[in-house]
DNA sequence: GTAATATATTGACTTTCATCAATATTACTG
DNA sequence: CAGTAATATTGATGAAAGTCAATATATTAC
C-alpha cells in the first residue's frame, strides 16, 4: 500500500498502475444483473425459457422444480424485475418468456469486463 | 399445475413441455461461478486484472477500492477459490493474475444456457 | 533479534436471500 | 353467486454474504 516508487529493482511491488475498463456504476449494474441469474433455480428457469420456442406457463415451470409455488413465484419475480423475462397473463394462466436483448446485454457486459489486453 | 390434458382448445395452458439444455449439476456449478462475480467489487477486480497485461500486486488493488484490507483479501479469496484468479507470492507482496480459461468457461456456459431455438 | 510492512485469518455484526405456510387476488366453472 | 384453480403477496425463519476491528503470519529492514 505504500510502495517505494523511487527504487527500481527489487523493492517495488509493481509498476504500471492497472486500470479499469468499466466504471463503478457499470460494475454495480452488472453485479445486480449477474446476481439475478446466480442461482441454480433461476439459471435453470432462464435456460428453460431460452430453450422454449414460445412463452411458458407458470404451471409448467412449477412442475419442473421441487420447490413450493410461492418460491417459484418469488424467483420469477426477481427475473422479471431484472428485466430478463416478461409475464403475460392469459385467463387463469400466466406465460413467461425470455427477453433475448437482455441476455445479449449480459454477454456484452462480460465481453467488455473480461476483455484482455492484446498479446504483444 | 393440474392441466386438462384432454381438452384441446381453450382449456390447456400450453402444449409442448419445455426442456432444459443443462442439467441440475451444471446449473448449480454455473450459479456458483456466477455468484463469484456477482458483486461490484469482485467484478471490478476481475476487470482490473483482465485489463492488466501482467500480475497485479494486492497493494495496488487495495489502493483502488474504498474498502478495508481484510475485505479486499476476502474478495480475492472468493475469486481465487472459484478458480478465476491465482495468487503468486513474491517476497513481501502477493501478485494476482486472471485465469483466462475460467473466464472463457463462464462465457461458454452462458452461451449454452442462453441458447435460443432456431427461428422457424 | 527487533521493528515494520504486506497479506491473511478470525470473530462479530448487520443485511440480504431462499424457502415455506398462510392468505390474497384474479379468473374460470357450475 | 358460490366454489375451485392459478398465481401473487405477506410474514416468518434460518442460512449466507459483506464489512470491519483485532489478530496472526510471513517477509524485509535495521
Amino acid at each position: 500500500m505504500k510502495r517505494e516508487l523511487t527504487v527500481i529493482q527489487n523493492n517495488t511491488c509493481c509498476l504500471p498502475a492497472p486500470e479499469f475498463t468499466i466504471g463503478h456504476d457499470q460494475a454495480v449494474e452488472g453485479a445486480t444483473l449477474l446476481a439475478a441469474i446466480a442461482d441454480p433455480t433461476r439459471l435453470s428457469m432462464i435456460n428453460m425459457l431460452s430453450a422454449s420456442s414460445g412463452a411458458v406457463c407458470v404451471c409448467d415451470i412449477t412442475d419442473r422444480f421441487s420447490l413450493g409455488q410461492p418460491t417459484i413465484s418469488h424467483h420469477l419475480r426477481i427475473l422479471r424485475e431484472a428485466g430478463l423475462i416478461s409475464g403475460d397473463k392469459r385467463g387463469k394462466w400466466v406465460y413467461y418468456s425470455i427477453i433475448p436483448a437482455k441476455l445479449r446485454e449480459i454477454q456484452a457486459l462480460l465481453d467488455k469486463i473480461f476483455s484482455q489486453p492484446a498479446l504483444v
